[in-house]
DNA sequence: CATGAATGAGAATTCATTCAT
DNA sequence: AATGAATGAATTCTCATTCAT
């Protein structure tokens, strides 16, 4: 039911949608999240919501895809940069920079990574699989040492899911007196010493 | 407000009341847990959960203690077992128990996980914190060898938090092809090659 | 957070709340009051009720400001002629006037002014004590000879709240064959022969 | 279904149920008052109320009964003395006594005659009604001079009514700074006047 | 396209009353 | 007689969704 917008009002329409779900949500999680809400942060209307969403979920969706566009973009941006690194120090800047995105939108996108450990967030995480894979692709062909570490398929699963989880529970606050720096190092160490130590 | 039961009855109630919501969080997740439901399937009248529990949330909070006993008297009763493992076997041994978990209770506690990221979940974590701490501990002094491990506080704090994220987003079922086994051997390996080189 | 009403379609839906209460109110008195009950007889959704009050009470709220209200419009408009009389026949017009304004609405106003001896009613009697003492003053200065009534507080006092609520348990039944027109006329003497013997 | 009480554990408890009840009144007023509160300020279990009450309401209806009793027996208690008085210290010293009956009890009986405004309350003041009628006889008969007052039915409504309402304002403490005594003093020259220039 | 008033199903919570022990 | 756990109808309030304007 809902249109696809073409046109540049519509565009403008969703545009302001999302930005007052990030607003939302950057203000106070998901808990309290409403299309009224929404709507008010958004300036539009909540009748305007459904013009262009289906339902709630819909724009939450959209977030997830914002988030994760987000993301990739920042790898694709970042990844000159990070070519340059060994991998203890690769590990450090990629971590600090999801960290640094996470507090972006007035850490909207954080409330929205809580969330990932729910159902039906797998989707959302295939992109940045991908875009991941790839990256790892382009700093082994680099890096071509490497390549010869058994296991990299699940090793980065491990690190990937690791490396996330672990930053947003620092953003959380939960994690005490350790620092997203001592985190990026002792993963970098962890990493480097089983590369050197697995290669064949 | 709501009485401490002494009396069996009560005491099969406040149980029913705890099963009912273990077995609505294990067929719909958190997210549909209302109070008839729980007092549907646990057998009880709405009336009765009040009698005994001030709010839902009330609820919600004994089902993580709940889970929180069952991981600290897990971790208890293999104490014995896991000592006796070289580093290696032991992550895999830990992961595994804590995998077998989350599968009880129809996996309720798997989807009580699932809210680890969430606002005030801190104070259930702590006692694990502490038992696994503990653990540590008497396994160092079994074990004397690792004790010069640098930086055991962040290493540990990183290797706990990713166990637990993996194991549950491997549960979820998000990991495509990888098997638990695979994750428990590749943290093993990680950590193996950390202590074995990072150690004075 | 509920909107003040501008347009003229929230003006009629916040018409038929009031309306809709007071008719339940006349029907079976302040005890059933239910917010479904309001919407039902106002023939709107007990939606629209939160999108105009904050929650029941502030209806209740806006029922005695209505009332308050319409007492103060009836003495506006009948000062006038009230001005003219003797205190013996002032009297009983007032007390007439208040009866048949309690008759009003299937007796919403009768129900209303039951509750007058609850806590927080002060606040809805102070514009009545208000205008009432505004009416004396005029009163008294078309009718200088009662100026030197000693008390005038005091007595005023005693006989307004006399005169509710004599005038509130006679429409409630409970005054067997004594008519509203014997009281207005009880208490017109009552205060003639006060104000007569009491003037300096 | 609930029995009378003829043996002498069976009043202990009805008489338990009523104190409860009183002492919650006195604490909370009417309103939160609950079946739940009147056992365990009693001191007995919520199911005994219902082996000697048909229902919450029986309970208030005993309470009445048992103001009302202490009313009666103010009154025969004091005849003797009021007997004495001229009319306009009889007032007085009627709403003296009156007022501080309403504070006995943590001022439970106040918030009894709160309620005198609603519904179904002409059975309870009737007996008052009664022995305030049979009272004014007696005082006839012993100050003749006053018996060729005119609409001594009517008056003695308006006199009864009238001080009871403005004595239960004034303790509900709406009175501003007008005390008992103004209004003791009041009232008795009220009706003081009154007879005098009544009397045929 | 946009609006926002209206809707009503559904959630949490209370409490008078019952009844097995 | 006494107990108090259990009941569930009833109540207040929320919010995703619809639709007339």
């Amino acid at each position: 039911m809902p249109r696809t917008p073409q046109q540049s009002r519509s565009r403008a329409t969703v545009d302001a949608i999302i930005e007052g779900a990030l607003r939302c949500i950057g203000t106070s999680g998901m808990a309290g999240l409403t299309t009224k809400q929404i709507a008010d942060k958004g300036g539009v209307s909540v009748g305007s919501i459904y013009e262009y969403f289906d339902n709630k979920e819909a724009i939450v969706d959209a977030l997830y895809q914002r988030f994760v566009d987000d993301i990739v973009k920042m790898i694709q941006r970042e990844t000159p940069r990070l070519l340059e690194n060994e991998v203890e120090a690769l590990i450090q800047a990629v971590l600090k920079n999801f960290g640094d995105l996470l507090q972006q939108n007035n850490q909207a996108y954080f409330h929205l990574a809580e969330q990932l450990l729910h159902t039906n967030t797998e989707r959302y995480i295939a992109p940045v699989q991908d875009i991941l894979g790839r990256f790892v692709m382009t700093y082994l062909m680099r890096h071509p040492k490497y390549l010869r570490v058994p296991n990299l398929d699940v090793m980065s699963y491990i690190m990937i899911n690791s490396g996330i989880f672990v930053v947003i529970r620092q953003i959380a606050g939960d994690s005490g007196a350790i620092t997203l720096e001592q985190i990026g190092h002792g993963f970098g160490r962890l990493i480097k010493h089983y590369i050197e130590n697995e290669r064949a």
